[in-house]
DNA sequence: GCCTGAAAATGGTGGCGCGT
DNA sequence: ACGCGCCACCATTTTCAGGC
């Protein structure tokens, strides 16, 4: 490689640029970029990112933060390669059943299975499921490391390992990214990062099993309902039946009747 | 409230140049 | 031949402003 242009001054993590401009990922480099669009994808999906490209502008600046100067359309553009790359390497799994060693190979099916809708190209899935979980004048986040979202009802407290990113209507993006950069710096960058994506993990496990008890509950309610239905309708035939039985019974001692008057009168004129 | 068209967002793909 | 990084383009969906 020829006329390389070292940016980065330390001896780690260092980025090459050609004459034409061609930056080279490091494995190091795309190690760390894809441990971090998983990251950042969880924030996307609870809403804490609004849009695709914020999350790789977000992803970008943690990459800087770690030395590896990227933009985050590089880092986009990286992530479709290595897709891309990935596809290639399965579909001649597919055709010939060899397999060369596809680079990243656990990291990307990590990601793609947590994502389904990633693997594919369907878009109205994506949309559908990612959504626009917000719309900007609706964009109004909080965050609290000592209570997951929806668990803290103390939104003002002063708690200074409280971390709040917020964005209103009066806020603009660039804003909002700033005032997060500063207060993720401020409060311990990458680490609060991924407490928050921890934290959003349990909350969605526990919100997985909260929704699978209450389908289980509805089940079982449907159920009750189906049976006590049933009994209602077994109980209204029974009830007609008795009904049809009464009448019967009715008549057959209408009919005895006239058979006694009958026999009766047969008695009477014989005697 | 509904409709419409422009703009934005997004993932996929083809092609180019380069290196191996 | 193949892989990689990049760019440009396409198809589709969503958002949003404007008009009715």
């Amino acid at each position: 490689m020829a006329n390389m242009e070292e940016l980065d001054g330390s001896t780690s993590n260092v980025i090459y640029i050609t004459e034409e401009h061609r930056i080279e990922w490091t494995h190091e480099a795309a190690k760390e970029l894809l441990k971090l669009y998983d990251e950042k994808c969880d924030m996307l999906d609870s809403g804490i990112i609004s849009t695709q490209k914020k999350l790789w502008e977000f992803v970008s600046k943690d990459m800087n933060k770690k030395g590896y100067y990227y933009t985050g359309a590089q880092c986009e553009n990286k992530w479709k390669t290595l897709k891309r790359t990935y596809r290639n390497k399965m579909d001649k799994i597919d055709k010939y059943g060899h397999k060369r060693p596809c680079p990243f190979e656990n990291e990307i099916t990590e990601i793609l299975s947590k994502r389904p809708q990633e693997s594919t190209f369907n878009r109205s899935f994506l949309s559908s499921k990612l959504g626009r979980l917000k719309k900007k004048d609706d964009f109004y986040y909080q965050m609290n490391l000592n209570d997951p979202p929806g668990f803290s009802d103390d939104g003002e407290s002063q708690d200074i390992k409280n971390v709040k990113l917020v964005q209103n209507a009066d806020t603009t993006d660039e804003d909002f990214l700033q005032n997060t950069e500063y207060v993720v710096q401020d409060s311990g960058s990458s680490q609060i990062v991924e407490e928050i994506s921890e934290l959003r993990k349990v909350v969605t496990k526990q919100n997985k099993v909260q929704s699978d008890i209450l389908r289980q509950s509805n089940e079982l309610n449907q159920k009750i309902v189906h049976y006590l239905d049933g009994a209602t309708q077994r109980e209204c035939q029974t009830l007609e039946l008795e009904e049809t039985r009464m009448e019967q019974q009715n008549e057959i001692i209408k009919q005895m009747k006239l058979q006694n008057n009958l026999l009766q009168k047969l008695l009477d004129k014989l005697g």
